[in-house]
DNA sequence: AGACAAATTTTTATCGATGAATCGTGTCGC
DNA sequence: GCGACACGATTCATCGATAAAAATTTGTCT
């Protein structure tokens, strides 16, 4: 749709320094609860105090990280139950929109969903056959998938709440899969979502989803958190 | 509940910098749309740069200003279509907060409701009764109130953006209320959402939290934002 | 040894100054 | 007359230094 990367030293170093940062707790680099030294980061960014010190505010500000008066930063927490919570609630929210996108779909939005589930499935999760490397290209275009699913709800509320919801099960996914990658028919499930959609069945659609989501939250709380 | 105000120099600058900036922004001071500069700023709040800054990345994370990039910040706009999708976003993110909290509906809270609704209706919407003088303590109490109508829901996440939906749409009724004040009965609007609640009816809750904040918006939207 | 207190080190929060980008304005050429 | 360009004035983003807190170590006394 646009121009997608190449951030590098485009930005502002705030801008970048937030990015990358951001990426690494998403991605598990910082272990959850971790303490995040400014001098640390500053020295890991290559930047200094005060790029670090923004990014580090708009991360506390959106969850990522936690912020303790007078005694720094640290990397937001993880438990079962906060995934169990998480998870829940994602049923309930993307639930409520893929609904309420049912109900104004469009044939626009049904090329868009049927397009997004073509690119994924055509797109391996693993780079490698044998062993699990994660797949940049898989990850894009999987959170562009559910992004589609929820796009046609007609709010921009929803759909942010949903994407915030997504990145977060995406931490419990990355943490999960460095103690143990288990091999599953997501596109099946994917597929299943989407073949409600185009029917209009909005019932079958919101079990399909739910399930995917439960299925996955099991997978994670089976890996040992 | 919690200790309640008193931030004044307690806390760091930023912190304070950020509540007051906030503050500032909820209740209209700053017009949205309006160049946040950073000099002025710093000069209102009497502060330096990094606080100002620190407290408007917050901001800008929550989205209650935007930044653009190099070219620093502004009060995030407003608008009547913005306005509409804000008061159907709410309407479906409460609804779904209140089912789950009538699900899961104890005595408890219960109580707690019946708490929250007694005390607002003790406490006069305006300071005046000839003319309308906004009046703190039921603002805050309303807030409450709304708070604990969706806290049984179960989900942390469910109950945070049902609090931004609030704020936001508080916003609006500030930047209304400045033009026109309309009196209304919204005490009754309350409780019949209690006597919903405390009859189980789920239905009913629903639809008498779905026309209170429709009329919310229209009375909003038809004093010409 | 354990508890407390003082002294030291580390880290955070904030400031003032500087480099870098944007904006405004006036001039020149066409 | 109007757009391209250059120059100055603002304003933003970032750095290095410092004051203020917290954490850590050391030292003393019971």
């Amino acid at each position: 749709m646009n121009t997608v990367s190449a951030p590098e030293t485009s930005a502002s170093l705030t801008a970048s320094t937030y990015e990358r940062l951001r990426a690494d707790v998403l991605n598990g680099h910082w272990t959850p609860g971790s303490k995040l030294g400014i001098e640390a980061l500053r020295a890991h960014y290559g930047t200094g105090a005060t790029p670090v010190r923004e990014a580090l505010n708009r991360l506390a500000a959106e969850g990522w990280v936690q912020h303790l008066e007078q005694r720094g930063f640290a990397v937001a927490s993880v438990s079962e139950d906060a995934l169990r919570e998480l998870a829940k609630t994602r049923v309930w929210v993307e639930t409520l929109a893929l609904t309420q996108g049912l109900q104004a779909r469009t044939p626009e939005w049904e090329e868009r969903l049927v397009l997004a589930l073509h690119r994924l499935s055509k797109t391996p999760r693993s780079l490698y056959a044998d062993r699990y490397v994660e797949n940049p290209t898989w990850e894009k275009l999987h959170r562009e998938f559910h992004q589609v699913l929820v796009s046609q709800c007609g709010s921009r509320w929803l759909i942010g709440f949903c994407e915030q919801l997504y990145d977060q099960a995406h931490r419990y996914r990355q943490l999960a899969v460095k103690k143990s990658y288990k091999r599953r028919h997501e596109l099946d499930e994917h597929k299943a979502m989407v073949d409600a959609v185009l029917a209009g069945n909005t019932q079958a659609a919101c079990q399909a989803l739910a399930g995917h989501y439960e299925k996955t939250a099991d997978i994670i709380l089976n890996s040992a958190l």
